[in-house]
DNA sequence: TCGGTTGTGTACCGGTCATTCCAGTATATA
DNA sequence: TATATACTGGAATGACCGGTACACAACCGA
């Protein structure tokens, strides 16, 4: 069947992506892709078509292999009262270590909604969706926290908690430490207000 | 002293804010500029020295005609006590009418912070202060609106109000209904939290 | 060993990028 | 009116953009 490919493609994403998350994507050239992946330009093309093919592989590996496993003890059946406060500070500890790509560059979706690409209707899906994911990750983990609170205190909280990841996400690359005080007023929101 | 300029600078510069604010600075092309503008390319150069001057031209201008026009009543030296809910409620305003920029675009220093130009050390520093203006007016008003509260508690108010604003800015091209949630969740920890 | 199939490297494509040059035009001062 | 100065239009610049064509290399099943 064949020459088998000589590259691990989960390997290729990850390079991939660490340039288009720094970047973005109308910033990022083709001859960027290659030497981040090692994969000369017609390899790139075979695989995955376009550079936006490989974005959108990128896409899917930024949410597989950076959000869903953050967001994993939040989106159990049964999740822990402490699970909440835990991703916050995960999230936190990240942002503040100058070594993470979330901490350099915040959240590739929000950077991506912000370009032109966030004109985009097949994008604008995936971003909505990611959204909706998040809101209900941290509205599990607001009730496994804080049961006693009332339907509208629950959604109050659970709106504030999500804009306040949304902020630090927004805000870390100019400054890491307001975008840890966010999640600390985050914090203050689950476990207080 | 020569022939005099046939155009406005103000209109060229508002002009041009448009095609920024929609697209990002990488993304917009010199004929774009061109033709919003109405100006040609020589025109342009001449003017304002690169694409990145007239882009620097455009972050004055958001900065004097969009920016600090909604925080002035938050900046004078005496803040009336209704001044921030009624900053927050025009936010709110612009956010849900569709034909405004800052529905459809969110913020232009914040879409700029997420690109590639968020790596640029000049631009950096003038989304600092900004993000500090902005805080420093929210917590002037938070002072007027809450007069009582204690410094902790003041701080934390203050630092989840611009929080929620900023989170609203962010996702407001994806979705106005979840921005205009969270200038609603901001009305309310300034008034009750 | 051999045909068929898949992966990779080199070279190239037309188009567009930001920028520059220069000739020519308009105007303010002298 | 003369001249210096500022502004503008059009054409051209080299570099680079994303994408493609094609030959060859490697590997599979037979």
């Amino acid at each position: 069947m064949g020459r088998s490919r000589l590259f691990d493609e989960a390997d290729v994403v990850r390079s991939a992506r660490q340039v288009f998350w720094d970047r973005g994507y109308e910033a990022t050239a083709v001859p960027d892709l290659e030497a981040a992946t090692g994969l000369n330009r017609s390899s790139i093309y075979h695989h995955f078509d376009s550079k936006r093919g490989l974005f959108d592989a990128v896409v899917d590996s930024y949410l597989d292999d950076v959000v869903r496993p953050r967001l994993a003890p939040l989106m159990s059946p049964r999740v822990e009262p402490g699970a909440l406060e835990g991703y916050l500070l995960g999230l936190q500890r990240a942002m503040l270590d100058e070594s993470t790509a979330l901490s350099t560059n915040g959240c590739l979706l929000l950077n991506a909604n912000g370009s032109a690409l966030g004109h985009e209707a097949a994008l604008q899906t995936v971003i909505s969706r990611y959204c909706a994911d998040l809101r209900a990750a941290i509205a599990s983990g607001v009730t496994a926290a804080r049961p006693e609170l009332d339907s509208a205190a629950h959604e109050t909280t659970v709106t504030t908690c999500t804009g306040l990841i949304f902020a630090a996400m927004a805000i870390v690359r100019n400054d890491r430490l307001a975008a840890a005080g966010m999640i600390d007023a985050a914090l203050g929101v689950v476990s207080r207000g």
